[in-house]
DNA sequence: GGAAAAACTATACTCAGGGTATAGTTTTAT
DNA sequence: ATAAAACTATACCCTGAGTATAGTTTTTCC
């Protein structure tokens, strides 16, 4: 593929992923998606078998993204500071001072988007909004247990759940968010989760 | 309205909600709801002057049955302790309790769906999910200024949004529960906001 | 018990748009 | 220069939202 084509098939998938997160995938119609890329429809089915193929390069290029940007975030942390759990802590600051930096709500998470139209998908769709729950749990999980063969937790932690905890806390804080038109919301759910932590694990 | 006419009406509601959960609102056709139904396009449109009317009809009773469920374990955490904090961690406990006896995951929650459709609805819909998620917002932050007032919690802590950080668990642990198709999901991440509150207020 | 209102069924239609198919045209790479 | 890539143009089918209308059954209420 070239850099043109390359060029127009991201066009599209900016265009649709915009307007799913605010329709929803079933809601969004081809021929608006087509509309808002200057292309045709015969271009778009030259790039994507259909709707199904459309979510699916959106779900991946999604998760991709996300796994580049909290492994940066992370990087910066570790340069940072030695402390697995200051290294958290500060992963987590700079993680909300993202979220609060975004002059309108976080414009949704796909995963989250999808998951109440799961029906909707095959079941490679599926499979990849699963595995992308389960590597953002590894990612933070992997952290936390450093933190606890340090820091004795001060109640019996499962460390998966609480890795999950995290994502939970972002997907929710994401609708809050939205709901309540409110674009620190997010950023204020990252920081609570914080504060757990640092009670959790600290020793203040 | 009379009983029988009621039932239709709520007969209905049931099975698009049940559809709406698994499909989008978007991706829900009139069609299959009243062949699930088992009623006619005419009486469908008797009862609902179209499919916003729906969306309406549905969010409505969706958030009285919530007000009345939540109400109803804080009463019975108000009888079995005096102290505030006390009666939140047993409401929280009833709380996971109650979505860990779930055999399959949460059905899901209508404000969450409907969030990533928020452009498919009219004013009406948006304003009752906003005014649906403050009201939850007025029930846990009244009780946590209860416990506030008694006990200093060891971080400077918006109440607000703590209260918001409950709502937020539980919206992200059903998607969570949803993705992995593990129906304790949800249990774990409100047992996880419990302890943060124990930590925070708790004299242990 | 009977009239009126409520709660439907049956049928048929319009109209927008999702999705597919295919043939033809322009652009790019080599 | 030519073949493959990257499109455009056009036409078509089908689903589903929503409307209309006439008729039928059930309930309510006097």
């Amino acid at each position: 593929m070239g850099e043109k084509a390359s060029n127009t098939k991201l066009r599209i998938m900016s265009t649709a992923e915009q307007i799913i997160l605010q329709k929803g995938f079933a809601g969004t119609s081809i021929d608006e998606v087509i509309q808002q890329s200057h292309i045709t429809k015969g271009g778009f089915f030259y790039h994507f078998k259909g709707k199904n193929d459309l979510a699916l390069g959106l779900l991946k290029r999604y998760l991709d993204a996300d796994d580049v940007f909290f492994n940066k975030l992370f990087g910066r942390a570790r340069e940072l500071t030695d402390d697995p759990l200051q290294q958290m802590l500060v992963f987590l600051k700079l993680l909300a001072e993202a979220m609060a930096e975004l002059k309108v709500h976080h414009p949704g998470c796909l995963i989250a988007a999808f998951t109440y139209e799961s029906q909707q998908f095959d079941d490679d769709v599926i499979k990849m909004m699963k595995d992308g729950t389960l590597s953002w749990r590894k990612l933070f999980s992997e952290q936390l247990h450093l933190v606890q063969e340090k820091y004795p937790p001060r109640f019996e932690t499962d460390i998966e759940d609480l890795a999950d905890m995290l994502s939970a806390c972002m997907e929710g804080g994401i609708i809050l968010s939205r709901i309540l038109k409110n674009p620190q919301a997010l950023s204020k759910q990252i920081i609570h989760y914080r504060n757990y932590l640092r009670l959790l694990y600290g020793d203040d």
